[in-house]
DNA sequence: GACAACATACATCCATGTATGTATATTACA
DNA sequence: TGTAATATACATACATGGATGTATGTTGTC
């Protein structure tokens, strides 16, 4: 019964990817390892071999998955441009497209914006989660500071506020969309509505 | 062991008022009815006497808390205002500080947002509260048109879409306040942050 | 006296965690 | 290089608690 290290591995992705799908569908709290388990064609016994708790799992998606996301945006960002702010419009408007082509980060997005809270237990998840955010925040803010010197953002702006504006509304979309995948397009309106709110700050 | 009918209107209220506190701060998965029914001063057994499952709880406060929470903005916006646009705008703004001084809508606004999720058995609440949505998107999309008439929006404007991009923007900020609170004030930013989305919006 | 408004008691089901069994891959050693 | 020892990667079994739903008891009201 025993397998190579190799074996295990996929078995514990497998766990993993059982649990995207369970946790994305029916939510976390919904979801015991048990079905996981099931999903996953093993057993709890491995599962509980792989980690400890539901948590724990939690945890390792979270790492696995959610911290990338937030990456991308600011990974997208690098790229030398010589508008920064026209820059930033592309990389959230393929984000939001990419929402809805990309069936797995689709799963991935519902996962950690609607499926989960982020209460008692998970709390410590919650913790590190506002770390990253932070630190995305800071990033954000010095490439609006790098915007302004470049001439196309106002002198006078606020680049913390913008930060959180533009978190915001990105967050905003994807949760309205993701909560009602119907509703409207990505492919149609990311564009549109990202251009909504950077038309105003160009200083052109 | 009997009561007055208005001692058992009390009685479920205060079941009620229990519920909110607990899935707002535990979660609406992880709060029993056990938990609700301690924390009202009864047992279970006057919970199942006025509610069936948790879930007939959770709609009950849904009619009550959130639907109100909605039409909140579609409300403020009918008195007659010169300029349509800035009326939204304090809506909005009022709407956002209201958050932050109002401890109950606090509460309900992070039961609502970020406590629970809508799969399985809350599907049917997931429904209506879609439905509300429509609603309140029609609402507002009417609203814009007027605001284009009234000639405070330029002529070519997508109702629609900004309709989409504002229900996106006011959510994004409520979520990441809501998650983290101490991220920044709403005292201090919220009508700024709703000044960056509109202001590119005047025709002036 | 019937019924409303509960409290109490009971039965059942899950989910969790842990303990144990087991086959096999890996390693140690001769 | 073959083989015994050991640790790995699980499956199975067990014990427990907690949550749910229902059935029944009790008290006060209308």
């Amino acid at each position: 019964m025993r397998k190579t290290k190799e074996e295990a591995d996929i078995t514990k992705q497998s766990i993993l990817d059982a649990a995207v799908k369970l946790f994305s569908e029916h939510g976390v709290a919904k979801t015991s390892l048990e079905k996981i388990a099931k999903a996953a064609g093993v057993t709890r016994g491995a599962v509980y071999w792989h980690f400890s708790s539901k948590q724990d799992i939690f945890e390792a998606l979270h790492d696995q998955l959610h911290s990338p996301f937030i990456q991308m945006i600011t990974d997208g960002l690098e790229a030398v441009s010589p508008n920064a702010i026209e820059q930033l419009q592309e990389v959230c408007t393929e984000l939001l497209i990419d929402l809805e082509q990309n069936k797995m980060k689709k799963k991935i997005a519902t996962l950690f914006l609607l499926r989960c809270d982020y209460s008692d237990e998970f709390a410590q998840s919650k913790e590190r989660y506002n770390e990253k955010k932070k630190q995305k925040n800071v990033t954000l803010s010095r490439y609006f500071d790098k915007a302004i010197k470049q001439g196309v953002l106002p002198e006078n702006t606020d680049s913390m506020l913008l930060t959180i504006g533009i978190s915001a509304y990105l967050r905003g979309i994807a949760v309205e969309y993701l909560e009602d995948p119907d509703a409207f397009s990505m492919q149609d309106n990311a564009a549109k509505l990202i251009g909504m709110y950077f038309g105003n700050l160009h200083t052109k």
